[in-house]
DNA sequence: TCCATATTTCAATAATCCTTGAAACATTGA
DNA sequence: TCAATGTTTCAAGGATTATTGAAATATGGA
C-alpha cells in the first residue's frame, strides 16, 4: 500500500458511520451485505449511507457487487491487512516498541529484525 | 483504545503533513525532535506545524516537552501500538484474513504472503 | 532590562466533509 | 407496461478542517 492509499485508508475510518460498516463488514464474511442491511445496521438513510461506502470504496476498503435488486458489499481484506502493514512497518519504522504487541501480546512480525533496530 | 480514541487517531493520521510527522517522530525516537526541526523537515510554517502537531497530541500519537527555549515532541509509541491493536482486533475482528494468520497457524505479518493469499 | 530565538495563538479565508430530502436510476414481478 | 423495491445521485446547507500572516507568549543570554 503506498501513502495516498493509506491517507485515504485512514480518512475512511476516521468517521464513527464508515468505522461502523467496516467492523460490520468484516463480521459478515465474504457473503457481504446489502446497501440496506446496513444503513440499517447504521441506524442511518439510505443516501447517507450511500455515500459514506462510496467512501470507503474510493478508498478501497470495501468492494461492491450488484445481487439482484441489491448492491452487496464486502470488506476488502488483502486492503485491511496492507494498512495494518503500512502502519506497522511504513509509518511506524518497524519499531519495536510499536511492533511488539500483537493480538496475544506475543511478538509477531519477525523479531529478530524488529530487535537489531531497538533503542530506548 | 477505545473507538473515540481511534476515530481521532485515523483523521490525525489522515493528513499527509501529519502521517510525515509521526514517521519522522518514531524514526528520531525518545530524545524527539523540536517543532522548528519538525517543521523544516516537513517543509510547512511554524505556525502550521503547531496547528497539526497540537491536532496529534489530542489524538494522543505524540507528546511535548520544554526543553529550554524548545518545545520537543515524540511518538507515543504505546498510542500507536494500540492502533494497531485497535486496527486488528476491534476493528477488524481478529478476522484470520486481516491478521496475515495461515490455515496452518503460521506467524503473521509476513505482508507478502498475505497480499498473495487467495479470497474464498 | 532588552533583545533574539522558539513556538503558539488568533482571525480570516479557503477548502473539504457531512447531512438531508427529493428526484433519478435499475431491477424484478404482476 | 406498470408498480414496487432497493439504491444512488444531486443540490443546498451547515459543520469541520486547513492555511496564512500577524501578534502574543515564553525562554535564555548579553
Amino acid at each position: 500500500m503506498d501513502e495516498r492509499q493509506a491517507l485515504m485508508s485512514f480518512a475512511a475510518l476516521s468517521q464513527e458511520t464508515r468505522l461502523g460498516v467496516v467492523r460490520t463488514l468484516v463480521v459478515a464474511g465474504p457473503e457481504g451485505m446489502a446497501a440496506g442491511a446496513i444503513a440499517e445496521a447504521m441506524g442511518v438513510s439510505a443516501s447517507n449511507i450511500s455515500f459514506h461506502l462510496k467512501e470507503l470504496e474510493r478508498a478501497g476498503l470495501i468492494a461492491q457487487r450488484r445481487e439482484s435488486r441489491s448492491i452487496v458489499y464486502s470488506a476488502d481484506y488483502d486492503a485491511l491487512s496492507g494498512l495494518v502493514k503500512f502502519l506497522m512497518e511504513d509509518c511506524c519504522a518497524g519499531h519495536p516498541r510499536v511492533l511488539g504487541v500483537s493480538a496475544e501480546g506475543k511478538a509477531c512480525c519477525s523479531a529478530d529484525a524488529a530487535s537489531e533496530r531497538q533503542h530506548v
